[in-house]
DNA sequence: GTTTAACCCTGCACGC
DNA sequence: TGCGTGCAGGGTTAAA
């Protein structure tokens, strides 16, 4: 389930080894991957011969910057994930997209659910790029100050889970990390925004930025579904490192109280009883 | 402004 | 063993 970490790993990864690479050319096994786009070829006519120059970050997006001025857009979604591979080794069947270079090797975007997507945009026309011109100022930037924050919670009553979730708020979170974050500061998913002292809100303003930096620091979390790995497809550790999330009736490694599953927005949600206030 | 529900799709567990 | 059914899972958006 990639959120902030992961998609960061991936940024990171990209960076190191596709950026200054030439696109040869593009197949698109599954249209439906690239659904804002009518055909296969006005997607694939605008990544053939560019060269891929930058890679960075918005929320969960990853933009791939091309030398045409365009903008390679990917979102994982909730199961997918990219890998180098050479051509040698065939393509598993839930790889919907292949990107090849000049200099030989391939970049696969594989997604068993197909709720993730590609779609090239010109950079200039990114902001009117609906899902990007909401996401929020990201966790990590040095911009994301305490003062920041706490002025974002002023005037709203919302539930705390909600609100980390809210891309709109703060963008990268999502279900296993915001689970995460609460059990680090203490706090319940239904806490309302508003009800916070204010040293509840510093411990929630660190226990975002620490557990994200956890995330990375590991790799990301990879399930025992195994949908998410690195550009190498290395599975991540932080699985091996979670504190709430996916330990239903295990010990809170705070109090022993077992750890409470809740069913709560259509969505587990993990809290410890006791100690999350 | 906030909450809820539905949708996207596949794999898997379960019952017959 | 094989088939059909129902549901989990996260992000987004439309509707309430």
């Amino acid at each position: 389930m990639p959120e902030l970490p992961e998609v960061e790993i991936v940024r990171k990864d990209l960076e190191r080894d596709v950026v200054g690479r030439k696109v040869k050319d593009v197949t698109v096994k599954l249209p439906r991957i690239i659904r804002r786009h009518k055909t296969r070829k006005e997607f694939t006519d605008r990544l053939a011969g560019r060269k891929i120059t930058k890679i960075e970050r918005r929320g969960k997006y990853i933009l791939l910057g091309l030398d045409s001025d365009d903008v390679l857009v990917m979102h994982l979604g909730m199961s997918g994930h990219v890998e180098r591979a050479t051509g040698r080794k065939a393509p598993d069947k839930h790889t919907h997209v292949i990107i090849k270079f000049v200099t030989g090797g391939e970049l696969r975007f594989v997604d068993m659910r197909q709720f993730g997507e590609l779609f090239v945009s010109a950079r200039d026309a990114l902001d009117g790029v609906k899902e990007l011109q909401h996401i929020a100022i990201d966790p990590l930037e040095d911009s994301f100050t305490w003062q920041y924050f706490s002025g974002l919670l002023v005037g709203r009553q919302v539930k705390l889970k909600t609100l980390l979730m809210d891309q709109k708020f703060i963008s990268g979170i999502g279900n296993i990390y915001s689970d995460e974050i609460l059990w680090a500061s203490g706090l319940r998913h239904d806490r309302l925004s508003d009800s916070l002292t204010s040293q509840e809100v510093r411990r929630l303003y660190r226990a975002i930025q620490e557990v994200l930096q956890d995330g990375i620091r590991h790799r990301g979390v990879t399930l025992e579904d195994e949908t998410y790995k690195d550009l190498y497809g290395v599975a991540g550790s932080m699985q091996d490192h979670l504190k709430a999330y996916g330990r239903e009736g295990q010990p809170c490694r705070r109090c022993r109280t077992p750890i409470v599953r809740e069913r709560w927005s259509n969505r587990s949600t993990y809290f410890c009883p006791q100690c999350q206030v």
